[in-house]
DNA sequence: TATTAATCTATTAAAACGATAGGAATATTA
DNA sequence: TAATATTCCTATCGTTTTAATAGATTAATA
């Protein structure tokens, strides 16, 4: 199941990119605007902030806005910071890879084989679209 | 991430693809050598059965055979069953349709554009491929 | 200085996950 | 028929993750 946090944060990016410029807009209006949980939105746009995603100015006329082009923004990297590895695996992670103990062989495995193949169908989705594609 | 439950059933299933005859295998046996807990096993095994992959045997000599040839179970039905819905949110689900309550327009939504698209490429790859690819 | 809005830290409630325990039911063998 | 082997079933438990909330702090503006 694909979390809160990335599709709220997914949702967020999205009313963002689809301003007509980029001055500030403050927590309050996306969270009444998409229907979300203002403080949990709150922690969301500080870990986009964080990671490069957003610009954040405080007090009146505050607000968070995009840093970058949409066209510039990868699915990947949105995924990625969000919701974490985009492989189902730890074995077949390009990011985050780790090896399974209890696995003697990993060319063997069939969970091996199936969730390579699953990520490289995702990724291919993700790398091909940006959140221009969505505005 | 797949949880173990997958994982496990996706490794005892494989490994009763691969034996020679359609004989039953013991619990104990596919724990031992796929390095799982046997008590969860049993559960997994349990509804692998109850849900048309197994045919099970009681007492000595008795355990868990495949009911049907590896390359009749595809991916999606295995799954399906063991790790549930495909999609990643229940509005692109095909088997496990829910709508969004919080949102006014799925066709307008870029989470559901997004993981539409997401869902069809795990779909392509589930679908291609049976339990007869793994062994 | 007062107000506005992001920032940070901490806490909580609920759900999901992975595993375990113990016995009941059933089939085989001696 | 008795003993044994194995699946079957139900219940429980501890841990982690998730989603959300609360409250205090910091910075910018007017």
């Amino acid at each position: 199941m694909l979390s809160k946090k990335t599709k709220y944060g997914l949702k967020a990016l999205t009313y963002l990119a689809a301003q007509k410029d980029r001055e500030p807009v403050q927590i309050a209006e996306i969270a009444r605007h998409e229907n979300i949980s203002q403080k949990f939105l709150e922690s969301i746009l500080l870990t986009l902030r964080k990671n490069g995603f957003l610009g954040s100015k405080k007090g009146k006329g505050g607000g968070y806005y995009l840093i970058k082009d949409p066209s510039e923004i990868r699915m990947t990297s949105v995924m990625r910071v969000l919701e974490g590895p985009i492989a189902m695996v730890p074995c077949v992670s390009l990011n985050f890879y780790e090896p399974c103990e209890d696995c003697p062989d990993e060319a063997a495995c069939s969970v091996h084989k199936l969730m390579l193949m699953v990520r490289d169908s995702a990724l291919a989705v993700y790398r091909n679209h940006t959140l221009a594609d969505f505005v």
